[in-house]
DNA sequence: CGCTGGATTCGA
DNA sequence: CGAATCCAGCGC
């Protein structure tokens, strides 16, 4: 018998970053921690970041070192540090060579979760998370990181940019 | 090799 | 509103 497995195909991210980030929403973020702790988020905020003619994506000021990831092929993950104290979580997303990738924005605990779990922020998700740059690169459609399907939330907000010009 | 600023968060 | 705190990117 076969069960199709749960988890998001890297297909689903092969597609424009604006419409990966709205259709993210409401699914569930597993990432098994190296120490053998696991967790289950859902998420409830992302944005696009749209290649290179996008002044907001770090993508737009060339193709470096640093955000060469984010040219390379849909559904791996491209983390950075930030303010020297915060990893940010992003999804690459489009064809290879366009530079787009989807920021994690904030979630919701799924599973049991200490009280003092905030995922209510880009710094704050990856913090909790225990995500760092380690995890650059990484392959978001296999474990130890990777999305599973989940119902969308039933109203879905556009705002403006955050934290950008 | 030194300087600068950033997709954030917290506290006053 | 400003500080905390790291390092990629760029200029000399």
């Amino acid at each position: 018998m076969k069960h199709a497995p749960p988890v998001i195909p890297r297909s689903f991210f092969q597609r424009p970053a604006e419409q990966v980030a709205r259709e993210l929403l409401g699914s569930l973020l597993c990432y098994h921690h190296p120490t053998g702790t696991h967790h289950r988020v859902r998420i409830v905020e992302t944005e696009a970041y749209v290649g290179e003619h996008d002044l907001a994506c770090h993508a737009s000021k060339g193709r470096t070192e640093r955000t060469s990831i984010m040219f390379g092929p849909a559904g791996y993950a491209y983390v950075y540090l930030i303010y020297g104290m915060y990893d940010l979580l992003n999804v690459v997303t489009g064809q290879s060579g366009q530079g787009q990738a989807v920021l994690l924005r904030a979630a919701e605990p799924v599973s049991s979760f200490p009280p003092s779990a905030a995922l209510n922020g880009p710094g704050k998700l990856t913090r909790t998370l225990g995500i760092t740059r380690a995890a650059n690169g990484l392959d978001l459609c296999a474990p130890p990181l990777f999305f599973v399907p989940a119902p969308p939330p039933r109203r879905i907000e556009q705002t403006p940019r955050i934290g950008v010009d």
